[in-house]
DNA sequence: GAACCATGGTTGATGTGTCAACTCGTTGAT
DNA sequence: ATCAACGAGTTGACACATCAACCATGGTTC
């Protein structure tokens, strides 16, 4: 333990982390798949609601996206068959959409759990879950309600 | 301990803290600078490079970038007057870029000490810094000359 | 009711990242 | 010497993200 810790060290090898880990997991799932990580986290995202729909706004806040990010991105996906719109800004999982995150899943995880998971020890996981959550309380304690 | 640590768990709390923490830092230093995280990372390794000038190779292989991202964003960085393009594929560091990269780098390291080096332990930091080289070392291993 | 304003959602312009296809120079085998 | 193979770099097309400006709606205040 030293008591000047080298920050710049940790953000480095984190930063470093996050280019390749992202990068290999989303050129995996985006060749076995065809779909993007925006297509994935909003599918999973509607997957596990009930009924496979959710409001917009759930989306935005679960998500944590900027509004026009994700209006751009549902019209794409509604193009392509992945999602309905129904009035009241309700969006529907297609079935379409259901076979495409189905796949999907078993790859991601896949990857996941090979740089990832299987990479690191339980304590490690642990320690890592409670850093993102110190983390993320520090980002969203002044900025909660997210004013993009 | 758990001898079926839960993957998943750690991997959103990950996720989580990946998005936030980013979108906050890269859109202060934007507000602040007018500079990317693409453009910031440039000019931070040719600052502290030799001569303020590198081979392209040198920021693929230091970066971890796509050959075409680094080439489209050298000529952006080129038409905004921020580096320069010499014969044999070698960047120097204008000016201009000089100036925006000390001035940015105070804005940077006081985001990243604000949400990330005041937020974690000496501990803490170096458990990530561990992390993050474990899990480099297994995307690294297999494909060691990142062809892609 | 009328003016106001906050909020959810959309749109268009622009900057950014990725993939595939291409050029060009070097290397190595025959 | 020629040809093939490889790697570095570029380009163009497309998907994606961000910002600002815009529309609609539902309060709130006077």
């Amino acid at each position: 333990m030293t008591t000047t810790p080298d920050v710049s060290a940790a953000w480095q090898a984190y930063q470093r982390m996050r280019v390749l880990l992202n990068g290999q997991i989303n050129r995996e799932l985006g060749r076995s798949t065809g779909l993007s990580e925006a297509d994935y986290d909003i599918l999973f995202f509607l997957e596990q609601s009930q009924d496979s729909s959710v409001r917009s706004i759930a989306l935005r806040c679960g998500l944590a996206w900027e509004k026009s990010r994700l209006s751009h991105q549902l019209r794409r996906m509604e193009q392509r068959g992945l999602i309905e719109k129904a009035p009241g800004a309700v969006i529907h999982l297609t079935d379409k959409g259901r076979e495409q995150i189905a796949a999907a899943r078993d790859c991601h995880e896949a990857a996941v759990r090979r740089y990832f998971g299987d990479v690191l020890s339980a304590e490690q996981l642990a320690a890592l879950a409670t850093i993102s959550d110190q983390v993320v309380a520090r980002l969203t304690q002044d900025s909660p309600h997210h004013a993009h």
